[in-house]
DNA sequence: TGAATCATGTAACTGGTTACATGATTGT
DNA sequence: ACAATCATGTAACCAGTTACATGATTCA
């Protein structure tokens, strides 16, 4: 049920299906990905659910749009949700289940390999993170005010992206280093064994 | 498609899916969390497509059990997921979409408040994660051996977790110091007000 | 005139959860 | 006798993705 409380989060003000896709697209997409045609179906549950009302009109670009506003049930949803603290035990790491297995290919090269591959998407991601921050701490771009609630809690997400990312490099770089000199031992321990026959 | 590769990816050995399930919860269940009735349909769904084979036999314990063995098409198929490269786009955090939202109460302690409980799991979690590293290199516990590759590449993962967990420790302290200032400020302005008036 | 963008949806499907049903074995 | 654990599954449901269909407006 998130998609339900973060369209009703990203109602502040009345919106549209389209509009609110690129809100995500612009500042939620890091830690929640969604598609148009599920934004549309929710919006029509919410709806009917009473805690949004919709009505269509004239778009300054483009065919008519129809635009949803929350209702005091709907805001009241959202507050509930908050309210019930941080939530938990949904997170999967596609990647991280597949360093697991790894070693099914029988060559570090491989992992070395792998590794740095995620090491570097990591690494454009810290930098656009970075980019992101600098813009918005200079007051350039389309961001909300620092000074604001919105600004304030919003960018608190950013900070832990960062965190999380300057983390996630560290580590690929760490384990990087491993893998070199397992590599190395290895080659070492054949060496060795050559020369003992 | 994610459970099935990491089924094969477990099933080194025949299992069950009870056991499967536990294998899940000791090791994969930090990034991955999985169902009991999900496992047995893909387990099922696996067999039919040729994935994996079975059998029943006698438990050591309990009732007769149904035992899963990877064929060589399952291996492959294992081996062509980690080949394809690190998957992403699927990260959904709704603790940092509750975050984006935490605006709505207009009332930084109901932040403070949660982005504190929110610190205390991570560090729990993250003493958690130093007890099994602890654990492991000692050789205690039930873990693979590290100079093994299965042991190496599941270390991996742990350490990804050491370093997500300390980076979203000290996120958390950061932002409560954050808040802190904030509320201070807020109440040194409504001095300054008072006193203008 | 044709591509890009604006705009809204439906249908079929896949992935995953929750609730339910059933029963054997082990240890207290 | 009873609880805990071992063991396997089905059915209904919810969340999310992919593919498809449609058409207006704007701008080069």
């Amino acid at each position: 049920m998130s998609l339900d409380h973060i369209l009703l989060g990203l109602l502040t003000k009345p919106h549209s299906g389209y509009e609110l896709k690129a809100m995500f697209d612009r500042s939620l997409n890091y830690f929640w990905p969604a598609e148009l045609s599920h934004i549309y179906r929710i919006l029509q549950r919410l709806e009917d659910g009473g805690d949004l009302q919709s009505w269509t009109e004239p778009s300054p670009k483009g065919p008519d749009r129809r635009v949803y506003e929350r209702t005091a049930a709907g805001r009241r949803r959202l507050r509930d949700w908050l309210a019930e603290g941080p939530a938990f035990g949904d997170e999967r790491f596609t990647y991280l289940a597949q360093v697991f297995f790894l070693g099914e290919h029988d060559d570090l090269r491989e992992t070395l390999r792998f590794v740095t591959e995620l090491r570097d998407v990591f690494k454009a991601r810290l930098s656009t993170y970075r980019r992101i921050d600098r813009e918005w701490r200079s007051g350039r771009g389309p961001y909300p005010d620092l000074a604001s609630p919105e600004g304030f809690h919003q960018h608190l997400t950013l900070q832990m992206g960062l965190h999380r990312m300057r983390a996630a490099v560290r580590w690929g770089n760490e384990v990087i280093s491993q893998i070199n000199e397992r590599i190395a031992n290895a080659a070492t321990d054949a060496r060795t064994e050559r020369s003992c026959q």
